[in-house]
DNA sequence: AATGCAATCGAGAACGGTTTGCAACTGGCG
DNA sequence: CGCCAGTTGCAAACCGTTCTCGATTGCATT
């Protein structure tokens, strides 16, 4: 009861996405499982090692090298999206929102997300214009905290 | 006469260019004088390893390691650009024309620049919403050719 | 032109994030 | 409940980039 407090919300999410992956011939394994749970609590944008740290308080035997060889599985099926921000190792996402770019904090590093329909419109029309179609995009907007009015 | 057929155009430039270096108390080497006639004759974005292969037909004493940190020299005075593109070494460019964005065509490798005041306006417009002001942006399209009608 | 010295150099070792080779282990179908 | 391809942990390899170090050199100053 009080074990279970921590991921209640997400149980049933969970589950239900490991039926869809063991369906799409993915072994459901100890590790992986863990991994999967770590990734659906987090609600921020962690990178390997951190997923590791995570992963590691549910299951010890987690190593690194299976959190990135299951990230890249995970990847390929569309569970999760990994940024490589500029100069910093590869941050982790679940795919679970529609789409939507990022704004990234250069003091505290934190990763706010928005969308702009219309941006991705004028990229669009912007390739098109070129003679290319888009395949994805990367857009991302390096900032500082306005000061506040007190 | 022969031999300098080759950077005419690009020669004057060049020297102004060390002139301005040399006034901010960038020493004037060989190895450097060689990466920068480089950079002037380049129209597309190589990595480090084409401009040190580029530099050693200038100057064969011209060291990788030097090239790395004349390019991060170049980069802190704003003759070059860098740009690390998704899962691919950084490539450069000369810093001389005022801002673009870039298309990556993901056959060729190639990059085509563009430029967009209406997304740059965009962009700060989001930023200003969630309270943030733009320090640097990254805007990419990693794109495919359209077929061309016959 | 010769001197002095901090900036710069080449070579190769080190670095940090990520991937891989290998022998042991295991999920899940039969 | 046994099989075996898929998966694992560990350590070594990888790869782009940076750093260390002793040797060299640009250039300001005589």
């Amino acid at each position: 009861m009080v074990a279970r407090m921590t991921y209640d919300d997400d149980s049933g999410r969970v589950t239900a996405m490991e039926e869809a992956l063991r369906q799409e011939g993915v072994r459901l394994t100890r590790q992986r499982i863990a991994l999967l749970q770590v990734l659906g609590e987090a609600d921020d944008h962690p990178d390997a090692n951190e997923l590791h740290r995570r992963a590691q308080e549910v299951d010890a035997t987690v190593s690194l090298a299976t959190v990135y060889r299951t990230l890249t599985v995970l990847e390929d099926k569309g569970i999760v999206q990994r940024h490589a921000f500029e100069g910093a190792p590869a941050r982790f996402e679940t795919a679970d929102a529609p789409h939507h770019d990022h704004i990234i904090d250069l003091d505290t590093h934190a990763v706010i997300e928005f969308t702009s329909p219309e941006i991705e419109r004028l990229q669009k029309e912007i390739a098109r214009k070129h003679g290319f179609e888009v395949v994805s995009h990367r857009l991302e907007l390096y900032c500082r905290r306005l000061p506040t009015k007190s």
